[in-house]
Formats: C-alpha cells, sequence, structure tokens
DNA sequence: ATTTCTCTGGACAAGACTGTCCAGGATTGG
DNA sequence: CCAATCCTGGACAGTCTTGTCCAGAGAAAT
C-alpha cells in the first residue's frame, strides 16, 4: 500500500481527469493535503482556505465534501489512527527467537517511515496538547503501545515489574529521539550514531544495531 | 528565586497598588501570562486580546509595552532561555563522585520544577517545529545540551564514541518521558514506576533511583 | 436530447485578531 | 498648585477566517 502519497490534483492527472476546465478533486484530496498541513504547520494550519489553494479549487466546495472544518479535524484524527497504531501493534507481536531481536523489531517499525510516520504522529501529539478530545485518543494509542510493548519483553521471560520499566524506556527514548531528530542540522551530524543504535540496512539489521539492543535487553535491573 | 510565579494582577495586589478604577500592570505581568498561554495553548494561543482579557486590562494598552506582538514573542524566547539551558548545563558539571551520581543528578535536574520547566519546554519546542527562526534557536539548545552530557560521561572516563551514545540515549530517554508523561491518566497509572527511574523525595536522591541509574551507568555496550 | 444529479465558483455575512490614533485620567516632580 | 509624564480606554481600519447561499457548469442517466 502506498502510503504518504502526495496529494493529487486531478488537474495534472490526466488518468484520472480530461483536464477540463472544471477541475475536481476527491474527499481524499481534501484529507491528504489537510495531512501534509497538519505535519508542517500544525493544526492551526489547517484551513479550508490554505488546503484549497493548494488544490486548485474554490474554498467553497470544501462544504459539499464535509460538514466543517471540525468534521475534517476528526476524519484526520481517523486517519492517523488507522497509519500508526496498527504497525506498532503488530510488530511487537512479530514472532522472534529471543528479546534481541524483538527489540530489532521495534527498532525497525519506529524508522521506517512505511510502518510508522513520526512527523504525523508528533504533529497529533502537539494538536493534542490543546485539545481534550484528541488527548484522550492519543492517551489511549500511548496506553495501547506500551502495553504491547511490555507484553514483548513479558512474553521473553521479564516479570511484569521490569518488563514495563523496560517497556516505558524504550519507547520513551524512541519519542525523546523523534521528537528531536526531525531537525536536519542534528541528524547530518549524528548519522553516525544513528546508524549505531537504529541503523538498518535491507531486511536484516546491522549487526551493531543488534548489538545495541542485546545491551538494552540484556543489562540487568536494580532489586 | 521564585519561578513560574502566577500572573500577577495589581487590582487583586493591593499591597503593590492602591485598588484605584486605574490598573496598572507590569511588562513582566504580559510576559507572565504570555508564557502560561504559549503552554497551554501553543504559540497560536499567545493573542494580545486574551493576555489583556486576565490582566483585566484594555487590549490597547498592550502596546505601551511591547511594540508588536511579535516583540512580545522574542522576549517569550529569551525568557525561555535563560529558564531552561542554564540549570541543565550547571547541573551536567557538578561535580559527582562517580558516573552514577552524575546520572542521578542528570535525572534529578530534568525532574525538578525549579530547575527545568518541562512544559515549557515543549511548547517552545512545537513552536519551532512551525517558525525557522525559533527552531535554530533550539537547535542550539539541544546542542549545548547534549554536549554537557557528553563531556559529563567522558569525565568520568568514556571513550567520546560510547559518551555521545550514552548522552543522547539519556537525554532522549527523558525528551520522551516529558512528551508523554504530561497527561494525567498516565501519570497517575504510571506513578509507581516513576518513584522507580525518576523519583527523588528531599534532597537525597532516593536508592531506587540510583540504583537505576547505576544499573544505566555501567551496562555494557558493544564494542 | 433532455433531465437529473454532482460539484464548483463568487458573493455575502459574521467574528476574531492586529495595529493605530488620540483624548484624558493618574501620578510624580517642581 | 501646576505641569510634565506615564499609562489606559475606546474607536477605528484592515486582514484573515469560517460558514451560507445560490446560480450554473459538466457529467451521467434516461
Amino acid at each position: 500500500m502506498a502510503r504518504r502519497a502526495a496529494p493529487v490534483l486531478h488537474r495534472d492527472n490526466p488518468d484520472k481527469e480530461p483536464l477540463s476546465g472544471h477541475v475536481k478533486v476527491t474527499p481524499e484530496d481534501w484529507l491528504n493535503v489537510a495531512r501534509d498541513l497538519l505535519i508542517s504547520e500544525g493544526v492551526a494550519g489547517v484551513k479550508v482556505l490554505a488546503i484549497s489553494e493548494r488544490l486548485g479549487v474554490s474554498r467553497s466546495s470544501f462544504y459539499w465534501y464535509f460538514k466543517s472544518r471540525k468534521h475534517l479535524l476528526q476524519a484526520l484524527l481517523d486517519d492517523w489512527e488507522a497509519r500508526n497504531t496498527e504497525p506498532v501493534l503488530a510488530h511487537c507481536r512479530l514472532p522472534a527467537e529471543n528479546i534481541t531481536w524483538a527489540v530489532c523489531n521495534f527498532f525497525r517499525c519506529f524508522v521506517d517511515p512505511d510502518l510508522f510516520d513520526a512527523s504525523l504522529d508528533f504533529a497529533v501529539r502537539e494538536w493534542s496538547r490543546h485539545d481534550g478530545s484528541v488527548r484522550s485518543r492519543i492517551d489511549a494509542a500511548d496506553t495501547q503501545r506500551l502495553a504491547a510493548v511490555t507484553a514483548m519483553f513479558a512474553h521473553h521471560g521479564y516479570e511484569t515489574y521490569e518488563a514495563e520499566a523496560r517497556a516505558r524506556i524504550l519507547y520513551f527514548m524512541q519519542c525523546g529521539y523523534h521528537a528531536l531528530e526531525v531537525r536536519e542540522p542534528m541528524q547530518a551530524r549524528t548519522a553516525r550514531l544513528e546508524g549505531y543504535l537504529l541503523g538498518f540496512t535491507g531486511t536484516e539489521p546491522d549487526p551493531v544495531a543488534v548489538a545495541a539492543a542485546r545491551s538494552f535487553a540484556e543489562s540487568r535491573m536494580p532489586a
């Protein structure tokens, strides 16, 4: 499935539309541009006018597809949930011969843009800080994800208490990583370290990453 | 020094103002309310009208203190830098008999609201995602902080490479922690684990936290 | 070909926000 | 007591945004 597809303007897509004077768009087009704007400018940037301009379409036709801006935001939220939380849960349940490889699976899931859109996740997280309904949904998502990671550790023999602690450290570390790593200057400067901890090439995890995961998975917790 | 002081309305502060018809405020009052709004509603919520209403003052008098809204935001940014980055750097340079205690110092700094305002930090971080100038300033702050943590590890005998990796893991983990932990429901559910990793009471670090820090500091990294 | 249904564009109203101008109250210094 | 200065409130203009209404263009169905 092609994810994060660029917003399609039908006038630029002769296969779909004969490029007549009348420009036509789909609800998905509105949603795609809205998602891009949410990511790049935050929820405040998701304006009907801005989307319509990027779509090359009149602002008022928006209201044929969505009842109001509020309904668009609701659709955006549903879209996020389907995109980001499901893959994480699935990856945590992936069979792994030991905890090291399980942690590697987790790392890979968070690094692969096809499995997890970190920019989108943080855009929603930011949005949730100022909207109670969004907040409860992202809280639910965090709870689900943490539970999955905890189950992953528990499945490999860790006691409940330690599995929870490790899950939190792991998940928080990834969130912190994404919270900062979005910026370019630091990305360039630390590409080496990325490879150290999170670098995967092809389908097989990098040996160094495996070693890092093992170091994390096998270190002793205090009694 | 009293930090994060509640915004003072002079009309509610008879010691300072005789509660006459004319209400007077200071530039600091505008700034304090602006900071609160930045934290609670994001930079989009920092509106002149909203601040004036909370101050019980006419909107137009704002322009006597600040040239424009833009100048207020600039002041807000300066204020953040002075509040949050300095204490972290200072705490990383604190003398510690070994790396475990150094890590404890770091933990404590990020947990103590008097030393580091996590909400403010994340509000600025969020703001930076949509404003280039803010972004460069927070990038600089992150670089400084990471350098300080790296130096902390290096000072206790870690090789440059490993010191950098550990600094990043530690700092990212804290950022991830704060990125999620702001929410109440999860806070309550995980108070136990908080104590496990980050719990400090009084001036002496909790023994469990020391043990956690030791576990982190002493775990082996892969070659 | 004609009718019907989809969808778009332009005009309009209403509200929120920023920034300016200026009269004048309150306070301070002489 | 008077004058200069500090600070505030109200009015006004301009911009940006959401949402409504309706005429009518195109496409599809009959």
